[in-house]
DNA sequence: ACTAGAATAAAACATCTGTTTAAAACAGGT
DNA sequence: ACCTGTTTTAAACAGATGTTTTATTCTAGT
């Protein structure tokens, strides 16, 4: 992983190295249980590099943070789609797109992870990822359940609706050891395509009933 | 908390003691994270005793969590509910006691935020805890899924739903700093009968769509 | 080519942390 | 009262870990 062939001195090459290696080491094991020689080892440095290009180790988880924040902004501007006329589309599209780097192996899923254990741990980072990060996610989540549900749904509800429909996408991260124990063949790749279906029949569902429920009389 | 003042010498209670201040330990700040020391001074007693007791902290953290398992099941057997007649209601019991179990601020919450820590690290005690916690659970969400949802649905889909129910529960565990930034006043004691209140029917309205999308022919 | 500053490498350092040791305090049996 | 095994205590230990230091290597400017 990461570059282990840097021969000549390129202080950017080892500072993004180091940023790749912490980010993956903190994402699999968490801050405390990371050893900074295991980065600078992933990483191809050295062990006084981390202090000497971020200050220390917990200068360096931050960096890390705000790293994978901005490039995960940068790679999925969360932009909103272009299905505005078909709900059902925006809907499915946001469910992938969740669940696509909820369960992503690659470096997708690492800032998921990383805000997983934020979520359970918080850091002083904590504010900077949910602004960052979290809200405008949330954004587009709810969106779509909007667009969904109809807008004459009480925007208490839309609000816990989403929630709803994150915490079935994010679960899929945090629990997939257990889910793998109780109910085999869900989280694999093959799975995958029914994994996205269910979500979306089911919150469908659920959506269009609280539309029917919160419907103008002169509805259709 | 737990015992402080054990004047007398009294194996068990120094044992029982740190278990306590173990468990709430760990399940706030994780495996690695936790100092040893501190969880004897915790628990009033001297550091060597988890050693003299347990082995070490590995075996301390193991008996805590098998300690914490077996208390709650001992005082929440997970029993089925005698709400066999009445399907809507099975599924709100089962709801509540999730995110009552999920939210509680007391010793209740413990074994949980033990759970999602596995879930995230998992440690060698994983297959434990689902066998011994998870599993019954499941099983009990299964039940109260597969009662509304009708018995013709495919297993396969029961599952998946009775997955995304409990997901939408435990969220509240692992996201509650985070959902409380973005939706302020969710978790708030006030809201917690409106979460209840949301839960059921979201579900439920999935539930019976599910049900209705698979009736037998001949079906009210 | 030389110098100055930046970057890297290896070692040393100080602290923290889990564990162990050895002695003391205690309880129960004789 | 004395002995024996158990439990507690304080201290010491050994290893790990984040940080710092010191020297060396590299790059760029002159």
């Amino acid at each position: 992983m990461s570059d282990d062939t840097r021969s000549p001195i390129d202080p950017a090459a080892t500072r993004a190295a180091l940023l790749a290696a912490g980010a993956e080491l903190f994402a699999e094991h968490g801050y405390a249980a990371t050893r900074v020689r295991d980065i600078a080892a992933r990483a191809g440095a050295n062990l006084a590099a981390i202090s000497y290009h971020f200050g220390g180790k917990q200068e360096l988880y931050m960096a890390v943070l705000e790293h994978e924040a901005a490039r995960m902004i940068a790679q999925h501007p969360l932009s909103q789609p272009d299905h505005a006329d078909d709900p059902v589309a925006q809907l499915r599209d946001v469910i992938g797109g969740l669940l696509g780097r909820v369960l992503a192996d690659d470096e997708r899923g690492l800032i998921q992870r990383l805000l997983l254990r934020e979520m359970f741990s918080p850091s002083k980072a904590l504010p900077l990822l949910v602004e960052r990060v979290q809200k405008p996610q949330f954004a587009l989540v709810l969106s779509a359940v909007t667009a969904v549900a109809g807008p004459h749904v009480p925007p208490e509800r839309l609000r816990l609706a989403g929630l709803s429909l994150v915490a079935q996408c994010l679960f899929y991260l945090s629990a997939r050891p257990v889910v793998e124990r109780i109910v085999p063949d869900v989280v694999s790749a093959g799975a995958r395509t029914r994994l996205i279906e269910h979500l979306t029949d089911y919150n469908l569902a659920a959506l269009q009933a609280l539309r029917a429920a919160h419907a103008e009389p002169g509805d259709a």
